[in-house]
DNA sequence: TGCATTTAGTTCGACATCGCATTACTTAGT
DNA sequence: ACTAAGTAATGCGATGTCGAACTAAATGCA
């Protein structure tokens, strides 16, 4: 491997260590037994719409079926969603949002205020978000690029 | 949250994302069963060094020691890494890379040579590492400022 | 229409993650 | 030296992740 190439992995390196940081940041905060991929769920639904396949969110979160049909399960017992046969196609099924899902959502947004507006205001406006277009544009090439 | 404070939870966000897809590519290419908890963690020995004790290295990783244990018994069992005891302190021990967990890693690291090699082509050198040194800032105030 | 193929979702079994309680050892205070 | 408190690692149980096999329904094609 080339020295851009090590200079690559060491950007994923650095990727999967703030991710873990981040990630035990706002687990500490989630509401009672929510766990960060509960919320992520929910986050989706939330920003993207509801209305979707099971199968749909899978593809979007790059899952398995089978963990899909497990984090919608716990979410259906908290009735954060509700899954309604698909009307067109008897295999599927359709996810809703309920409303305690997106007071769920909410309350859980709000426990992250706090460590939020900290890392703003010790990094400075602008150091975090600055970033955001250069990782939209990787985002949207490996997406787009799976199973490289 | 604030205008800019949804602009860090979006970065977060796309940070995660970009785990989930990198992490993705290169599950599917590491050595049989090799997890991508096993390789950071080979990773992590071969570029800090070695002779860490399990609990520096749940530390490290911001994983309860639990999970270590049982990370360190799977490289152990695969004979990657050696456990000594703890020279001045009976409850501790020791992690030693193998010449096996060596050559696993570098195994490893070639392994995903191709994938890299083709992202790097299709972004353009610098789309990437550019963003290097901005994340090495944040993963260094995430690391030090923990249980934010 | 009839039947093979494909697709959506689930079940099941294996492994990963992690909180809680336990054991062994060290350290601090007296 | 003795005891209490703290610390390193592990055992156990609950939950999350995921591949293989399965069921039911849709689709393709003769």
């Amino acid at each position: 491997m080339d020295e851009e190439g090590r200079r690559v992995f060491r950007f994923f390196n650095e990727i999967g260590i703030i991710n873990q940081l981040a990630g035990a940041i706002f687990a500490a905060r989630l509401p009672d037994g929510l766990h960060v991929s509960h919320f992520a769920l929910l986050n989706h639904l939330v920003r993207l719409g509801d209305e979707k396949t099971p199968l749909a969110l899978a593809s979007a979160f790059q899952v398995p079926k089978t963990t899909m049909t497990h984090t919608l399960a716990v979410l259906e017992k908290r009735a954060a969603i509700r899954l309604a046969p698909h009307p067109s196609d008897g295999r599927s099924k359709i996810v809703f949002l309920t409303d305690a899902g997106c007071k769920l959502h909410a309350d859980a947004i709000a426990s992250m205020a706090d460590p939020i507006r900290k890392i703003t205001d010790d990094l400075g406006d602008g150091t975090i978000s600055d970033l955001i277009p250069q990782l939209e544009k990787i985002r949207a090439y490996l997406d787009q690029n799976r199973g490289i």
